[in-house]
DNA sequence: CATTAGGTTCCATTTATCGAAACCAAGTTT
DNA sequence: AAACTTGGTTTCGATAAATGGAACCTAATG
């Protein structure tokens, strides 16, 4: 399944699959589930498990994701993302417009949320941030699309399933249909197209090259899209403030080089 | 360095190198940084950005953390840890003792957070989740260690560094010393061993078999060691109430069974 | 223009991976 | 209780893959 890319791949799909299992597994489940002949699958488990990627339940022999990886993804987000500089802009964004605030990157296809704010139940976050989503309906997921460049946006196109969530949902032409007006606009609708009654306003987040870094939205439950549309003014100004921070981040470059010697 | 594991060790390796840099890192400097000779290194850097576990930045020629890294640490988070289930009696125990509550689990003789609350500030929260910390001068380190059955606790020992960070941290032997106490009284204190005027204290959740399953912990900026001993039974009972949500979770053991075929 | 530092590719050698089959340990069935 | 499953672990020769020294590209730099 996919790009195999010698043993590595193949330890990383069969960690894929453990997790998309969505529990403890048995050797057997995963060997029957296809893929790996026997011994193959169980010197893979093996070394996952000696890595801590994978714990297994001596006692019942199943096997689960190791906690190894939230502390590899603590690094992750905290130092390769967007979300820790983002916080402050998004805590803004959300005591102004009283709206649920997300903030997204682009994964393997999907949108993979990094931070949420929700001014109604404060306490949640985590349970969000990992999370992912479908790209080519969530606004996210759009307003990053329309300004992939040609062959990413290709690659990210062809990871889509384009499953029919709503009556709204686009299909494969619908969404490129509607690129051209969100780079015009700067913003990107879901109109309720991946949930009934759920409507977000996104914008972009692009660096001063252009390049996509990820996408800020708001959301409102009650569908009221006139609601959204006038905040359409902060959401564009809390991408762009995001966007001038990491570029200022990234600038000075804290100088490493003194380090070594 | 440690157990290479064929390649996918070697590769865990250099993601490991990177996370521990801190930032973005350009390829001489994890090559001059030792192990690996030029082509190996390049190649392993190639196949960790297929998989989508490290980025390079194509401008820059630096490598950084992936985010796939934080989604399969959500999934980890969510069904293999405690933290999810936890969550409601840490929330309980934060709002009775009115204290700084944390969640832990082991993770390669260190200390790893998986849940923080905090009633002082409340939105604090991921940027705590994954980091780690030292085993033997923590509350919840201590508390682990003490109840780690021989093989295991002499595999996390020699895991740990005993770096002395205040006049009160423990030595190995001061460490051991102090075990049959933790055992006995159910709980551990972590008495400014680790930041000058922090006092933990902590008790372990282990399962039924008494597995160490994680600890818990109230912390105390103050010093007041008194006040934490007042709520010595809670601590105790939330870890007992955790431990027993964690056994029922698994009997039932929703069934997978008629999902194939 | 020459030199160097930083990356990338080649390719013969070595090594780890592959996977069929044998094996083992518990349960089940007859 | 003997025969038969079911689930997991180990062996081992053939095979494919990772290895790494060296050659090879670029840009920068002197």
């Amino acid at each position: 399944m996919a790009a195999p890319d010698g043993t590595v791949g193949k330890a990383m799909d069969v960690l894929e699959r453990v997790a998309s299992y969505g529990g403890p597994v048995r050797f057997a489940d995963l060997l029957s589930e296809g893929g790996y002949p026997k011994a193959t699958l169980y010197r893979l488990l093996q070394v996952l498990v000696n890595q801590r990627l994978l714990t297994i339940d001596r006692a019942t022999g199943k096997y689960e994701l190791g906690v190894r990886l939230v502390r590899l993804a603590h690094q992750a987000w905290s130092q390769a993302s967007l979300a820790p500089l983002a916080r402050p802009h998004l805590e803004h964004l959300a005591q102004v417009t009283g709206q649920a605030v997300h903030l997204a990157q682009l994964d393997g296809g999907q949108v993979l949320y990094l931070d949420k704010l929700n001014p109604a139940q404060p306490v949640e976050m985590f349970s969000a941030i990992g999370r992912v989503g479908p790209a080519y309906c969530t606004g996210v997921g759009k307003a990053m699309l329309a300004f992939l460049p040609g062959e990413a946006l290709e690659s990210a196109l062809s990871q889509q399933s384009f499953h029919r969530f709503t009556p709204a949902t686009l299909d494969r032409a619908g969404l490129l249909a509607e690129h051209e007006a969100i780079r015009r606009e700067g913003v990107a609708w879901d109109r309720q197209e991946h949930e009934p009654g759920i409507t977000c306003l996104a914008a972009p987040v692009l660096s001063d090259a252009g390049r996509v870094l990820g996408a800020v939205s708001i959301t409102s439950a009650g569908g009221g899209e006139a609601l959204l549309a006038a905040h359409t003014g902060i959401v564009k100004d809390t991408a762009g403030a995001i966007a001038r921070d990491a570029a200022a981040w990234r600038f000075p470059e804290q100088s490493k080089l003194n380090v070594a010697e």
